[in-house]
RNA sequence: GCGCCCGUAGCUCAGAUUGGAUAGAGCGCCGGACUACGAAUCCGAAGGUCGGGGGUUCAAAUCCCUCCGGGCGCGCCA
């Protein structure tokens, strides 16, 4: 709707240009809803700027432009005003507010959906938590925003790929097998420290455990080295873990194309390539644009060189490759696969990863694509209004899958996309938990179900939705919120560009609370039957783009609670 | 010390990378509403120097400067 009325005052603007022979600007026309009534259903400022422009009073415009809307643009409109500074103010006829409900009805499930991304390949990377342990809250946060992310991209016509990078070898998990390893020998009484920066969680011990029963005494007999049983224990803790994550996220709803895996990717070698493997490809190039230095026994990118205020180390002095290498080459290697847009949600700790890895590829010679970094700030859990402690190494720790048994998916998922990805989240378990109204995602499930059982309603008495009476719908809570319902695509596209899922879910708490308003005040099923098929007709378009909207944020929608 | 994010009602947060008119919502609190489509709902009330101070502007929660408070980063961790 807002098109059409831009498109009216575009083409209104056009025809003054060409008459008066003004010089044509570039300018958009900017089209805002009034936060307030009096000023319409949509406004604009291109008079005022245009005025500036043109050096003519700005209301003087305002009414050329006014005057040269064409009659079929002029039957949108019951009144235009012209306000304040110079402001155009246009009062949307109701007919033809009512009349565009018949637009939701015919696209049903694809109401909302757009054609903005023009089917551009993205890449959308989340989660991509180490092998090392369960998955906590940050990580079901990051899984909520990059799932619902990808959604959305997916439904304004982008062409999503979502991949998990599984980070399974270097460092990290030599720490996970020698700490496996140290907890298999306890359980034959052998004690030995963890290393200080091992993982100490109770689940090490569990495999360890299950090591035992697969193996018995075996990795501490004779005829094994230390080094061949944590290598053992490794590879078990580590297929084991990513076992669990998989599970965690299935259950949860986010479903990968790809998992990446560092090792097979990007360290087996390749016979097609001369250098190996593709570490060994990206090595070269970037010795080729004189990027790298040896200093210290170590291998380090001259970032310095690229915009950079350091340089890093990317092979360290034991010949292995940091985390920073390997994720240079992963991404070096999605835009080899074609990807001209990447997205990378990632935890706010990675913030000083940003600018190392987008001077490599700088000094890769790559610039014919975009990195856009969603960061998310971390979920501090709440339980009896006290923050729960949370410590990764130590184990301490509650997993997403403790929280979610505890509270459901539909919940957590919620909760975790109605705020801002760049604000911190307060997680309180114990509004979660709650059945009722204050708990917002219920709030907007059951406005669905009740639309449901209306129509069930409806069924006993053998009406229908109907559109055919759609003039009767004249109340003026029935014709806002047909107005807000006909913001939805446009609404999903802002979701898209600025990559916030957020601004769904309270999109979808306040229709859900119009209803829930429009419900307790006026009846829906009434002895006025022409009367009724039309508010049939008019929920039923409310609860397609509940459904519509939840089904972007992964949420169900039961029909009975 | 430097960089990024945050600071808005008792609490948790919206207020586009485009400054606009009386700053919004949920929860909590207090008081009400089921003989009609589901009360997991609704109605009403109270609650604000938008962290402080300066500046730009006809107009600032929004832009600039500065100070204060909180989080994160500044590794041969990821």
């Amino acid at each position: 709707m807002k098109d059409e009325v831009q498109k009216v005052i575009a083409e209104s603007v056009d025809i003054l240009r060409s008459r008066n022979d003004l010089a044509p600007t570039s300018r958009e026309i900017e089209i805002t809803i009034p936060k307030r009534k009096e000023f319409g259903d949509f406004s604009t400022n291109i008079a005022i700027i245009l005025a500036n422009e043109l050096s003519k009073k700005p209301r003087e415009v305002a009414e050329l432009i006014i005057n040269n809307i064409s009659l079929e643009g002029k039957n949108l409109f019951k009144k235009i005003d012209i306000a304040g500074p110079g402001f155009i103010n246009f009062f949307i006829n109701e007919k033809a507010v009512t009349s565009r409900l018949t637009e939701i009805e015919r696209l049903g499930e694809n109401y909302g959906k757009s054609n903005l991304g023009m089917g551009e390949r993205v890449l959308v990377e989340f989660v991509s938590a180490n092998p090392t342990g369960y998955l906590h809250m940050g990580h079901a946060r990051n899984a909520a925003v990059g799932d619902a992310i990808s959604n959305i991209l997916n439904a304004v016509g982008f062409d999503v790929r979502r991949e998990f990078y599984v980070n399974d070898t270097g460092r990290q998990m030599e720490l996970l097998g020698v700490s496996v390893y140290r907890r298999y020998e306890e359980l034959f009484g052998i004690k030995k420290e963890l290393p200080e920066d091992g993982y100490f969680g109770e689940y090490i011990t569990d495999i360890a455990k299950e090591i035992r029963e697969k193996k018995g005494g075996k990795l501490i007999s004779e005829g094994v080295s230390e080094q061949e049983a944590m290598e053992y224990c490794k590879e078990h803790a580590k297929e084991r873990l990513l076992q669990e994550i998989k599970k965690d996220l299935n259950d949860f709803g986010v479903i990968f194309d790809y998992w990446y895996s560092e090792q097979n990717e990007l360290h087996k070698i390749r016979p097609e390539l001369k250098d190996g493997n593709r570490m060994g490809a990206i090595r070269k190039e970037l010795m080729q644009e004189d990027a790298l230095e040896e200093k210290d026994v170590a291998l380090w990118f001259k970032a310095s060189n690229f915009g950079e205020p350091q340089d890093w180390v990317l092979i360290r002095k034991d010949g292995s490759p940091t985390y920073f290498f390997s994720d240079i080459a992963y991404h070096y290697d999605k835009i080899q696969r074609g990807f001209k847009r990447l997205i990378d949600v990632w935890g706010a700790d990675h913030y000083g990863h940003i600018s190392r890895l987008l001077a490599a590829l700088r000094a890769l010679k790559l610039n014919d694509f975009s990195l856009e970094v969603v960061l998310i700030q971390f979920v501090r859990l709440i339980k009896d209004r006290q923050e729960v402690s949370m410590s990764k190494r130590a184990g301490s720790y509650l997993t997403m899958r403790e929280v979610m048994q505890e509270v459901g998916r539909d919940v957590m998922r919620f909760f975790l996309l109605m705020r801002s990805s760049e604000s911190h989240l307060d997680f309180d378990l114990d509004l979660a938990k709650r059945e009722s109204s204050e708990n917002p995602v219920y709030y907007i499930q059951y406005a669905y179900a009740r639309i449901g059982s209306v129509f069930e309603k409806a069924k006993e008495r053998e009406l229908s939705p109907s559109k055919e009476f759609l003039n009767l719908l004249n109340l003026p809570e029935e014709i806002d919120i047909i107005k807000k319902l006909l913001t939805f695509p446009e609404l999903v596209r802002d979701c898209a560009v600025s990559l916030s899922p957020h601004k769904l879910a309270f999109y979808l708490q306040d229709i859900a609370s119009d209803f829930h308003v429009y419900y307790n005040k006026s009846r829906i099923i009434s002895d006025a039957p022409e009367l009724s098929v039309a508010r049939l007709y008019f929920v039923n378009s409310i609860r397609t783009v509940i459904r519509n909207g939840l089904k972007l944020l992964g949420i169900s929608t039961p029909e009975r609670m």
